[in-house]
DNA sequence: ATGGTGGATGGTCCA
């Protein structure tokens, strides 16, 4: 089973780049953060013409999620039971048999101390209270997504010189560590122990071009699901292209 | 120190 996840920094922007991946590695499951577009207006056929079925939570300009699947997805959920204030479409979760799929896009934070930054703590603290309430570490369960979080400094470039900035903050590592804590496994860093694998990379200063990214784009697995990973890449070649999104997918292999 | 880029939008905001 096939599965990614990316963030696509809209999806009408992004059309023909996801129609390559979608005929490159063929997934099973494709999450997607930032469409940036009302539920009305999403490119569904897209999709559907491909054989996909596809759920959506969308806005006008801002965030939006989106997971497209070969089987269809039972159980849909979208945002939280009780929305936070500045509630926005961040999350979407479903289910296609045993396997259980949480997709999210955890707020940018701007900067340490910041207003947004405190509302992406919150965010945090309730995705946790989320995943305590509706999921059992026994589940076999993916959280997967944009996190904007560098877990550790050997998933930045010059780690020194971010020096505890946003996504790489203390406080921010903390409370992203609490939920892995409850019972996830990074299936990426279980299949690479090595520093410069990264996942997005700012459009500005030449980034890719110098590998000064990130790694913020997680798939993470529970235990028992973990165990059934073959492996995970960062598909480094949709940032090659040209207008590409500036965060490159994730692309996890599960023997189900 | 600043600005550099990109998407949605039609001002700026967000990343």
């Amino acid at each position: 089973m096939i599965f990614i996840t990316w963030n696509v920094n809209s999806i009408t922007a992004r059309q023909s780049h996801v129609e390559q991946l979608l005929e490159s590695y063929e997934p099973d499951i494709f999450c997607m953060q930032e469409t940036k577009i009302i539920d009305d207006k999403f490119p569904r056929e897209m999709f559907t013409q491909r054989g996909y079925e596809v759920e959506i939570y969308g806005e006008k300009s801002y965030n939006g999620v989106a997971i497209a699947s070969k089987e269809a997805l039972s159980g849909v959920t979208r945002g939280f039971k009780v929305e936070i204030a500045a509630g926005s479409r961040r999350l979407i979760a479903g289910e296609i048999g045993d396997l259980k799929v949480l997709n999210i896009y955890i707020p940018n934070g701007q900067a340490v101390g910041s207003e947004k930054y405190y509302y992406k703590l919150e965010w945090i603290c309730a995705l946790k209270k989320h995943i305590e309430e509706n999921y059992k570490p026994s589940d076999q369960l993916v959280v997967c997504g944009d996190f904007n979080i560098a877990p550790e400094d050997i998933d930045v470039y010059r780690p020194q010189e971010w020096n505890g900035a946003i996504m790489a903050s203390a406080e921010e590592r903390k409370h992203l560590n609490d939920i892995k804590d409850w019972g996830f496994i990074d299936v990426f860093r279980s299949h690479h122990d090595e520093g410069g694998l990264y996942t997005w990379w700012d459009y500005q200063r030449g980034a890719f071009r110098r590998n000064a990214g990130f790694r913020i784009d997680h798939v993470w697995a529970t235990q028992p699901l973990a165990d059934k990973c073959a492996g995970v890449i960062v598909a480094r070649e949709m940032r090659e292209l040209e207008r590409p999104s500036d965060h490159a997918p994730v692309v996890a292999e599960f023997e189900l």
